[in-house]
DNA sequence: TGCCAGGCCGGGT
DNA sequence: ACCCGGCATGGC
């Protein structure tokens, strides 16, 4: 019994990392995330959230033209402003206030130093950006992973979608069970996750959008 | 043209 | 504890 279980798991782990392995040599590193500074990592994650990252990069470009990628000086602006800033990523009132939200969290709390933010234990930090409004489990752990380097799968669309069609997932699964999924079947390491969520989102923007049924080309069709 | 994009919140059952 | 509507632009 508990043979069958151990086996099933080690499974699982072989086949994670097999996937992996495979977009690896499909991909190359793809030398995630996108953006030069903690800062600029932090606010795409928030940019991005249901949002196509073409939109979003747009944005991110229009702060730095302005000179105002900056906690500080993206504190002190309007909200009303920034939201024309950001514009093209939509729901840009919304993604303004949440901006405001995390920045006077990171000002008030941290100085708005990345290296004191990230000197918190992971799961520590974990909580606390969560009860920043505006927030929520995927947000959080790009921050952590991409940011912060620690060792925190982040769980997206495409994760779901590609897992589900493999096999792996229904549909009510929730976000923790299935970050639980992952961690608990890969090592612990933030380059791994960081190389191996980076991969899922290709995958997913190229070969697995929503109504578009698993092709041949897909570096994962052999999986399935 | 219509559908989709690297979510999250708040209110209602 | 779920379920749902709202938020909004730009690309294909």
């Amino acid at each position: 019994m508990t043979d069958t279980i151990s086996n099933q798991n080690i499974n699982i782990s072989s086949q994670l990392w097999s996937m992996h392995r495979s977009l690896l040599k499909f991909y190359g590193p793809l030398h995630w995330w996108p953006g030069e500074t903690e800062l600029e990592i932090m606010i795409g994650a928030i940019l991005t959230q249901n949002t196509n990252w073409q939109n979003v990069s747009k944005a991110i470009e229009k702060i730095k033209e302005e000179g105002l990628l900056d906690v500080q000086a993206l504190l002190r602006i309007e909200a009303e402003y920034l939201g024309k800033l950001i514009k093209s990523c939509g729901y840009y009132n919304l993604k303004a206030q949440r901006l405001k939200n995390f920045l006077s969290f990171f000002y008030n709390k941290y100085d708005g130093s990345a290296e004191k933010l990230f000197s918190r234990n992971g799961q520590v930090l974990r909580t606390e950006l969560l009860k920043v409004n505006g927030i929520g489990p995927e947000t959080a752990d790009s921050i952590l992973l991409y940011a912060g380097k620690k060792p925190i799968f982040v769980v997206d669309a495409y994760t779901r979608r590609i897992f589900q069609r493999h096999g792996y997932f229904s549909h009510n699964e929730d976000y923790e069970d299935i970050q639980c999924f992952f961690m608990s079947h890969l090592p612990c390491e933030h380059s791994l996750y960081n190389e191996f969520h980076a991969q899922l989102v290709m995958v997913g923007k190229e070969y697995c959008k929503k109504n578009n049924p698993s092709c041949p080309q897909c570096p994962l069709f052999s999986f399935l």
